[in-house]
DNA sequence: ATCTAAACGGAACGATACGTTTCATATCGA
DNA sequence: TCGATATGAAACGTATCGTTCCGTTTAGAT
């Protein structure tokens, strides 16, 4: 699942996307319902209607086909522009924390984090991913910028970063709904600039 | 090992100090050594050349025997008065990291994140330690405080808290030796009271 | 000094998940 | 049509789990 299969130098069946559809529908399910303890390649075969093999022979190790949930499951949050940098990522962050509660989502991401502590390759991915997300909300400081509400010769990333590493800690200690620490923390980060 | 034995009421052979100090022991150059995927009640056993009903009888679980050795190689972090608050937040998450990597402390308490993922037990502990990294941190503020380097008006736990976070993703990330980043993060921390 | 309760290390248990192999069946391309 | 390949199911040997038994050692009570 991970590449695209190159053209065919052979005669045979084709992959089944069905079953790698429900193998990885069935990984997310177990993942979300009973977490990463009970996340085993047996139970997934067993779940998906699959056979091991056909798991092993499309995932090399039970770290890939996590990571491939992972990046399946991933969406974009909604992110509406209110005029007010503080708000926008508090909005932000809050829209994160309850998608991370009530879809798999936050299931899925911890098990990545787990999985990270003594896997280089999810450790790979974790960076990767905490990459892309200060990019992106270092694209919500960068529209404050533009409407003046931000210096123009700060940089956002720093910023940016930290509230990643905040969301971070949040989910990982299990404190999602911790609304009133959240307003401070994106508060004390965003200051700087509104002071 | 997590409590005192209360008195005793009958005869018999009393717990054997030595085979717990060899199992703690064990466990932890384990989880130096080769990391938490390695870390199994067997392998513990036979390192500190025990047997496993002796673990079992005074550690209910692999978790449990994982933060004893967690709380026991907890150690005080060096924290100097440089007379700057930035230099002196800076100073001090750098030891830490130094100390994350050079011994094993790094590798224990990544454990203690992994196994937080699906253990409540782990993940109370983890928001303890949180909470008491808040406190010490926020500590060198106040200390800024006195010296009238901060407003006397301000929060330190906010700020306090964000730098936890950050150090505990620079290690679950594997970012220890990020010195620039740290700089950078330490900084945008302080700032908003030393503009 | 002897007795006895408790902890000890070692060995073995059944259970579970691992990763692999075998097999009969289904599916596609040449 | 035919051959190559993927599939699900079952079984395999291995490893670790948590537990149980066993014979030995330890130390408080008598």
């Amino acid at each position: 699942m991970s590449e695209k299969i190159e053209a065919r130098h052979s005669v045979g069946a084709k992959r089944s996307e069905a079953s790698a559809e429900a193998i990885l529908n069935a990984a997310a399910a177990i993942l979300a319902e009973k977490g990463y303890s009970s996340f085993s390649i047996e139970a997934v075969a067993k779940r998906a209607r699959a056979g091991k093999p056909t798991i092993y022979r499309w995932w090399p190790s039970k770290a890939a086909l996590l990571l491939d949930v992972y990046h399946r499951q991933k969406r974009p949050i909604p992110d509406h522009d209110t005029g007010s940098l503080e708000d926008d990522a508090f909005n932000f962050l809050r829209e994160l924390f309850r998608n991370w509660r009530e879809t798999p989502s936050g299931s899925i991401f911890r098990s990545v984090i787990a999985e990270a502590q003594s896997n280089e390759a999810a450790a790979k991915a974790l960076r990767a991913y905490r990459k892309e997300r200060k990019t992106h909300t270092a694209g919500i400081i960068e529209r404050a910028k533009t409407r003046g509400e931000v210096p123009s010769d700060i940089d956002p990333f720093v910023a940016a970063d930290l509230m990643t590493c905040y969301a971070w800690t949040q989910l990982l200690a299990g404190n999602l709904d911790d609304e009133e620490g959240l307003r401070r923390a994106v508060r004390h980060l965003i200051s700087p600039w509104t002071v």
